[in-house]
DNA sequence: CATGAATGAGGATTCATTCAT
DNA sequence: GATGAATGAATCCTCATTCAT
């Protein structure tokens, strides 16, 4: 009995998950507006009025599509610890380390990058207040970074940690951006096609920026 | 005779201009999915049929808007020179009038950064190619700058001006993101409202990023 | 299950051939520019998008209607062989019998004899074609007839087939015609309302005609 | 006075008797639905506004372009007269005579024939009265000169010349038809084309079938 | 649980017609 | 007289959502 039950919910959840990532697939290659409830349930192959047992309509599908990506994104700077580093050596480290892992997961996964910077955005309020908090979290915590350094005096004394952690993260994710961008951008229309940075170029041109800035010695 | 047919022109130009205007509003107000050919109408007061006199469609409507929106913010970077700098401390005091002038833009005109930000991405490929040319041109111009202090020596002379141009962009851009974004987000739903670094605040700490670095001495 | 499966079809080719059906009376009624999917709908009583999970459009619709009056014509004249007869009287006879039948199909149903003659025509190239297709079938069938009177010597030894065959259909025919028109011109305005030739009549008019011509002996 | 009056008048008649033409060959192009009172004025170079000033409406404009082909097509039968002819081959060479000038002319104009034959039907009862009112009357011409044939004997004494003259002329606009038909279907996707018989193979045959019957000697 | 038939609100778009200039 | 800007009725079609099987 506890098998059954316990298999049932398995199976659901299973199902749950399954419906998840077709909508994840769906919702990242033509958009909120554009894709439908039948776009998705063509890709599973289930009927699609299933959909509505397990979600209560296209925006909370939506939602809970984005909460995923979101943890995924998240997950990827949780193993490393603000005050993990003593010196700025192991902190520059730490942070490619981190921007490595970031892009080369957007890189592996562009439909993560593109729902996470152009489909998520504009759909409703609430998500964008719920993306908005994401991007708001994520610099507090590489404000918590870079407090760090300050408090063990490898960084600038007069750092505004707050205002800096967002700017850092907004260089890093341009790179991400750029990749998702640059996907569909060449068309045969753009004759002047210039190849992006690849990434490796893109995290030593930020670090340098961010670590030594631009001013000459 | 020439004066009837110039007035008949300027009147359907500025009729144009006016529906351009309220398109305007109402996309950066719902964006694009949400917004209807009706909205539009109701905005300006006219029939909505008089909109299929003056634009295709919807598409064609917005793209207009866009290509507006574009067009106020390349103009607002126009008139400084890339090679008018000749020390550290002229470039820094551009770099500051440009950002002050490109933020206060946006800040006063809250849509025209929503739609930049927000709207504009995802609606087609058309678009996004457009958006993303005028992104990496935005590059181009920044990129431009540093090279010139990279030739007269007031820049590092390794610095990467590609990559650095899109991320100094990326970090000033993320001011403007950060403005509109706190538009929507302060619902009910949000009682730890953290106030955002005002505008001075992020060129403050942008342009000592941007110069300095975040090491200490 | 095969039973279940078996039912579901049924159930969807039943309510095709509804929908088949109330178009069919709709577009006849009112042709089909002026005919509307809700008058379709309306007609068979079931919300109008309903239609469209049976047929891709209106176009859709019309073709299939018209296919099945063309189908039901065709059936109409394909019991017959056109090497049956063996002389000018059971040839005669033959003629009497398919004229019969066909005019008695578009005596009992106007509708499918305004669609064909009427309505079919200028809706769209493809469809022109497909009617022009039919007719020309036509004609070959009933050349086959006559082709097999020359070969068996009862027929003239220099008739024109191909040229004859097309007449006679369209002697036939216009007694079919007249019918349809005559409906609708019995309005308010038409005083001197002539009574049209009986079928009985047109058919002797027309057999004689075909048979012997007009001279006098 | 009189002078500018007429002047008045008569560049009245010729402004509407251009619109006729123009929408003349736009209801011939693409029927009654799709063309547009856009297509017209576009066509005649003039604004749409004008139309009003000539015309009450679109099926106003329709009506007066369709009695315009119909007078042209009556005037093409209107110079013989049915009881000029004494012996069978006087009508022959007459019926010879008819025929050619009637298909010359639908065959020199096919917008004509189109019109006719297509384009004129199924767009308003009161157009179609008015059409089957024209058929009939052309059926009541050929009674007559059918009738002049029976009263001096060079034709069956037994002849149903109402039936008669409606089945001599709907072979005879059969031609007519076929001609419009073969237009637009010769496309790509009709590899087994076969060649219409062509006008004079066409008259010899129906005058052959009218004149003789198919039955052999 | 799963399904997919049915629904109709909603929205883009067209175009005949009017009327001020 | 001529014009064409403005209008909104009318219609096709899509698709999220419900619910009976």
């Amino acid at each position: 009995m506890a098998t059954l039950k316990r298999s049932g919910q398995d199976r659901a959840t299973r199902r749950r998950a399954q419906i998840l990532d077709a909508a994840y697939r769906v919702f990242a290659d033509k958009g909120f507006a554009e894709a439908t409830i039948a776009d998705i349930a063509r890709d599973l192959g289930v009927g699609h009025g299933t959909f509505y047992r397990y979600f209560q309509n296209k925006h909370d599908i939506f939602d809970h599509v984005v909460d995923e990506v979101i943890g995924r994104v998240t997950g990827a700077i949780a193993d490393e610890s603000p005050t993990a580093t003593d010196c700025l050596a192991d902190y520059r480290a730490q942070v490619r380390r981190i921007a490595e892992k970031l892009l080369g997961l957007l890189d592996a996964d562009r439909r993560a990058a593109k729902l996470l910077f152009v489909e998520a955005w504009g759909v409703s309020p609430a998500l964008d207040r719920k993306m908005q908090q994401m991007w708001r979290l994520f610099g507090q915590v590489t404000a918590a970074y870079l407090e760090n350094g300050k408090q063990k005096g490898f960084l600038r004394a007069d750092l505004d940690t707050e205002t800096t952690g967002l700017a850092v993260n907004a260089m890093i994710f341009e790179g991400g951006r750029q990749v998702v961008l640059a996907e569909g951008a060449s068309g045969p229309g753009s004759p002047e096609h210039v190849p992006l940075p690849p990434r490796q170029r893109w995290i030593d041109g930020v670090t340098a920026l961010m670590f030594d800035g631009i001013r000459g010695d």
